[in-house]
DNA sequence: TAGTATTTAATTTTT
DNA sequence: TTAAATACTA
């Protein structure tokens, strides 16, 4: 029996007042939610109207009684379908909500009103932008197009790009507008160099989306608030309309979400929001943990439920996530408990690097699948993105099917932005950023100084550039129409440039008629067809790629063909805006998933491998120092390893490449956290890590003196008491110079790095080839005159000890390779400066 | 203007 | 390592 025929043959209730809050349940749903639901779910699906607050601990089950509230409000509280809004985190998470209600209550679930803050208030502001002096088809500005923007404003603004980086600028922008200061507040508060230029370009910035009809992120809510405030009776329409209001995620909401959702249940109260403290990780995007910690404050009348019950992972890896969790400075006081049971320990890896890191991931996998674990019932997370690369090709290498979320997005591509700039231009025509983006895109012959002198014109006419665009057009047809007209600045162009202008200004406008009158569909074909956007990519590299990717961005058009054609447009473009990239998760595909740990979240997964637990990489070295942040790590550590079901592996490595250098790392802070007793430590070939002694010393090593740099040769691992050596980097070439005596432009220079004056002709110095680490296409490199090393030399490493030079070579960045023997350790491959060596004999 | 060569800079997490 | 800005050449 599922709740609809509960509820029905509960019988007699439908001639009842429409909102019976506090009714008694009828007998049937009760026992039906007591065979669902332990008793504090159901304590939370049946909460009576008013504020209601869940505490909900990781793998609490919390989504199943999101559904099922929604599902009890209609059966069983005869709220209509649509008077409920529920905002989740991702569109993905909506999704998966309004199948879940289906379940429980058929059809109907499709009215409830279900996504995200910012796709929900995208659909709203297509109906109501107009009241606050916008046109319902704005454009939507990714951080991409915010950037274009404001480099663009810089020269405006007299501020050189060098002086403060565009992103910080665009960081600082957003901050201010998730604390809801305009420019003018912004600029009062303004005190060093930074934030006077930031002021000037925030206000210019404003002004500039403004002009062009467009909104970005924070502005989809920043303005549905301002709506809100400005125009009381579109607020009180939509507290009409939404007799209830649920929240999941509540600890990562920012202000303007938070005064949304006020303003939104001011009237009723009837709020239910879900979260946990615990897992608040998007401070740095303007979140803020008070919202939650402080609801009572806000709603006194509040009743507040706690789901204690883990019903995701073993007793061992929540164990070990509640350690991470305890190391928290400040948390609400919560008791998760499971009733699974011990499971097996984790496992913890000291890899070599991070290639080595790679392997011991694909291998574990393989090992596991041929144990009978589905592809799908793991995941690879990390800190950031960049550290997905190593897993990639380890996982290709072993042929191992994987899906990767995040990285570069499907519309970030060049290729598709391309499309949707076009695509918005058509739209919303003021859209300058996207018609700056694909003015010349194929070539048209309008270079730079053709775009300078648009400008300029649009300047002096005082008339956004789209518009001179379309004034050209209009004196061409005059003209050859006869019926002279002028402009009332003269158009600067030459007759080449003219014309080109023109004609692209004829090829929107028809693209533009095209957009009124025909399918969506029709109009990707013609806009493809007319651009001649195929033969365009047909000289690219990658070509072939991005045509595909071209071509499956037409099969998600083809969903909207059925809709109005300027509706169908707009539909889409918000949706290409709004799309996360968990979004195209396919769950049913079976493949390990690689994904961020702030992707992660929401999600669970049998097998959970978190990489990178290194110090510095995660905890972030940016979050080091500040007491909150690393709170935040920490927290973002806990929700990591509570997405585990079964089995949870933790992997560091001593040394990682990062931005081509190689470093030494530390195992994280994160690891000393996890109680030793839960712990299997092994190497990257899972094998027993024994030389990591008993659990003490290996503590010991995470939390104090670090690991051996490249400590994989001999005894993998931190042997006790070895120290760590310094930490050995490249600076700049004079460092390199210095440091290996090789003096430039005389002994040896290679091309790329040094400056002018000290490189030398070909004629002085004949290039030659000289082989380069593993399989890579030989660099071609300039000979030096005289290496430090040369083969057959006896030399001295810090760390391994006496070896024979086999090779050396100076490679393209002027560094010193060199392949040596170690006395009993193998061959290894050093870069001079990084591994100084003695020369023994 | 377009294409290529070279230099420089940047790297957290995302709706 | 790589993307993006800049300089240079055809």
């Amino acid at each position: 029996m599922d709740l609809a025929q509960a509820t029905a043959t509960s019988g007699g209730d439908v001639d009842t007042p429409v909102r019976a809050a506090h009714a008694p349940i009828s007998p049937a749903t009760d026992a039906y939610l007591s065979q669902q639901l332990n008793p504090a779910q159901k304590d939370a699906v049946t909460a009576p109207d008013g504020p209601l607050l869940i505490l909900a601990g990781a793998g609490s089950g919390k989504t199943r009684v999101i559904a099922y509230r929604i599902a009890f409000l209609v059966m069983e509280r005869k709220v209509p379908a649509d008077a409920i809004l529920g905002v989740t985190f991702t569109n993905k998470a909506a999704g998966e909500m309004k199948e879940r209600v289906e379940k429980l209550i058929g059809p109907d679930a499709r009215r409830v009103t279900l996504g995200t803050f910012h796709a929900i208030c995208a659909r709203w502001l297509r109906r109501y932008i107009d009241r606050i002096g916008y046109d319902s088809s704005f454009s939507i500005f990714d951080a991409d197009d915010q950037l274009t923007l404001l480099k663009r404003l810089y020269a405006d603004a007299g501020i050189n790009q060098k002086q403060f980086a565009p992103q910080a600028v665009r960081a600082e922008i957003s901050k201010a507008k998730e604390r809801l200061e305009t420019p003018a507040q912004y600029s009062r508060r303004a005190e060093d160099p930074f934030q006077s230029a930031v002021a000037s370009l925030y206000r210019r910035y404003q002004e500039s989306l403004q002009e062009q009809n467009a909104v970005d992120f924070d502005d989809l809510l920043v303005l549905m608030l301002r709506v809100f405030e400005e125009a009381p009776d579109v607020l009180r329409r939509f507290q009409r309309q939404y007799q209830q209001v649920l929240v999941d995620e509540y600890q990562d909401v920012n202000k303007v979400q938070y005064l949304l959702v006020k303003h939104l249940a001011a009237g009723h109260r009837n709020l239910t929001i879900v979260g946990d403290d615990s897992q608040a990780i998007y401070g740095w995007r303007g979140a803020d943990v008070r919202y939650i910690l402080e609801f009572e404050h806000d709603f006194p009348e509040s009743r507040v439920v706690r789901l204690e019950q883990n019903y995701r992972s073993t007793k061992t890896i929540l164990k070990a996530a509640q350690a991470i969790e305890a190391g928290l400075s400040a948390r609400r006081d919560k008791r998760l408990w499971t009733e699974n049971g011990e499971g097996v320990p984790i496992t913890v890896c000291q890899a070599a690097d991070e290639r080595d890191e790679a392997m011991f991931v694909a291998r574990e996998v393989e090992k596991l699948h041929n144990e009978g674990q589905r592809y799908r019932d793991i995941a690879v997370m990390y800190r950031m993105n960049s550290q997905s690369r190593a897993l990639e090709e380890a996982l290709v290498r072993r042929r191992l099917p994987y899906q990767i979320v995040g990285g570069t997005r499907f519309y970030e591509r060049r290729e598709i932005k391309d499309v949707l700039a076009y695509l918005r231009l058509i739209n919303n025509p003021a859209d300058a950023v996207s018609l700056e983006r694909i003015i010349n895109v194929p070539n048209r012959g309008i270079g730079d100084t053709t775009l300078d002198q648009l400008r300029d014109w649009a300047a002096a006419l005082g008339i956004p550039v789209p518009y001179t665009l379309k004034l050209l057009r209009e004196l061409d047809q005059a003209h050859e129409q006869g019926t002279d007209r002028q402009a009332s600045i003269a158009p600067p162009f030459g007759d080449r440039a003219k014309n080109q202008l023109v004609a692209f200004a004829r090829l929107m406008s028809d693209l533009q008629e095209a957009g009124r009158t025909s399918g969506l569909v029709e109009l990707f074909d013609m806009l493809l067809l007319r651009t001649g956007y195929r033969e365009y990519l047909a000289n690219d590299k990658a070509g072939e790629e991005r045509w595909e990717n071209v071509m499956e961005l037409r099969s998600v058009v083809t969903d909207y063909a059925g809709m109005e054609p300027g509706a169908g447009l707009r539909a889409f473009l918000e949706n290409a805006s709004l799309v996360a990239d968990v979004d195209s998760l396919k769950a049913e595909q079976d493949s390990i998933t690689l994904l961020t740990l702030h992707s992660a979240k929401g999600l669970e997964y049998p097998v959970v491998f978190i990489t990178g637990m290194e110090e510095g990489i995660f905890p972030h070295s940016r979050s080091q120092g500040d007491p909150e942040q690393m709170d935040e790590e920490r927290r973002l550590c806990y929700v990591g390893m509570t997405r585990a079901m079964q089995r949870l592996y933790l992997v560091h490595c001593d040394v990682r490449t990062v931005y081509g250098t190689p470093r030494s790392g530390e195992p994280s802070q994160f690891l000393a956290s996890v109680p030793m007793d839960r712990l299997h430590l092994v190497n990257s070939y899972g094998m027993q890590a024994h030389s990591l002694g008993g659990g003490q010393a290996a503590v010991r090593t995470w939390s104090g003196t670090g690991t051996t740099i490249g400590g994989q040769a001999g005894g993998r691992g931190g042997r006790e008491g070895s120290g760590r050596p310094e930490r050995k980097q490249f600076g700049s070439l004079e460092a390199i110079i210095q440091r290996t005596g090789i003096r430039h432009g005389s002994d040896f220079v290679q091309t790329a790095s040094l400056t002018p004056q000290a490189r030398p002709t070909a004629a002085t110095v004949p290039p030659v080839r000289v082989p380069t680490r593993g399989n890579a296409a030989p660099a071609p490199v300039v000979a030096p005159a005289k290496a430090k090393y040369a083969a057959g030399q006896r030399v001295r490493h810090t760390s391994f000890g006496q070896g024979t030079v086999l090779a050396s070579a100076i490679t393209r960045r002027g560094e010193e390779e060199v392949r040596v023997r170690f006395d009993g350790v193998g061959e290894k491959t050093l870069l001079g400066a990084l591994a100084p060596m003695e020369i023994v004999a």
